[in-house]
DNA sequence: CCCCATGTTCGACA
DNA sequence: GTGTCGAACATGGG
């Protein structure tokens, strides 16, 4: 489920405990959420230690705790993070829970897609400084966008947006959402875009959608955002649309099409996104 | 029962 | 080495 945005909106639930001490660790999880971190040598890391802070980027977050403990969080295809009442119940899919003296931390994740990773050290664990520049960073330059572009010439752009070395945080709804405010056919091959008229379009409404996000879903610089994510996106996007039955574009008023495109379902208005290239 | 799902990775192959 | 594609992973909902 979570991109960029939700990510971030993720994050913020627990970093509502932040400054606050980790009386106890529950894990509950199948050896696979842990991978390469035994789930006791987590357990034993991470109580009684304060948590110190924590960031997210593209679809991972990073807390910190005490000075030198580090806890990395995928949240695959369905995970996800949560506050509850001290006296909450973990429930079947409940991998990982939290809990200072206020309140429990809830990491749950029914699909296991999802990723925990422990390091220590002073400094942040290497894969997370190696992560691509954010596409809201100066970094992310239409030049480097049609660069890209160039070296996947023949792949569909749907399938090029979905790289995370290159679109950090963009996933199956926002590469739809891009490509449909861009106007661009999901299936244009990426070499079209490599530079033009197009490939400013493209580059702009990357940014657009993921500022938009990040403001609507995860709630930058608006305190109170409702929880449920539908709630969150308004209704002039495509989001809402693409898996209505009977979904309609919300440009043109005709029916969305869906077509495995790039590997994954892709939602699309044709009349709409006529341009391929 | 069948198909589908907001993701990543790995092996096969051109 | 590079790039592309399909399968696999695990689970629940329609």
């Amino acid at each position: 489920m979570p991109e960029l945005a939700e990510v971030e909106f993720f994050r913020r639930q627990w970093d509502v405990a932040r400054g606050k001490r980790v009386e106890r660790v529950r894990v509950h999880a199948p050896a696979r959420i842990f991978r390469d971190a035994p789930a006791e040598m987590v357990k034993e890391a991470i109580e009684g230690k304060i948590l110190r802070g924590s960031e997210a980027q593209a679809k991972q977050m990073l807390f910190r705790f005490g000075e030198d403990v580090w806890l990395g969080l995928h949240l695959g295809m369905a995970g996800r993070l949560e506050r509850a009442a001290l006296e909450m119940v973990p429930a079947k899919h409940d991998h990982f829970v939290l809990y200072t003296a206020a309140e429990a931390l809830v990491f749950s994740d029914y699909r296991m897609f999802g990723k925990l990773e422990l390091h220590c050290g002073a400094n942040a664990p290497e894969w997370w400084t190696r992560l691509a520049p954010p596409v809201l960073s100066d970094a992310f330059t239409r030049e480097v966008v049609g660069a890209f572009c160039a070296r996947r010439a023949k792949a569909p752009i749907k399938a090029v947006l979905l790289m995370q070395e290159r679109f950090p945080g963009i996933g199956n709804w926002m590469a739809d959402e891009i490509l449909w405010r861009a106007r661009i056919h999901p299936a244009t091959p990426a070499g079209a875009l490599a530079k033009g008229r197009k490939l400013a379009e493209l580059h702009r409404r990357i940014r657009e959608v993921a500022g938009d996000a990040m403001r609507e879903i995860a709630g930058v610089g608006s305190p109170t955002v409702p929880h449920a994510l539908s709630e969150r996106v308004p209704e002039d996007w495509l989001f809402n649309h693409r898996w209505r039955d009977g979904g309609t574009c919300p440009q043109t008023g005709q029916p969305l099409v869906r077509e495995e495109i790039g590997g994954r379902t892709t939602c699309f208005s044709p009349a709409w996104q006529r341009w391929r290239g």
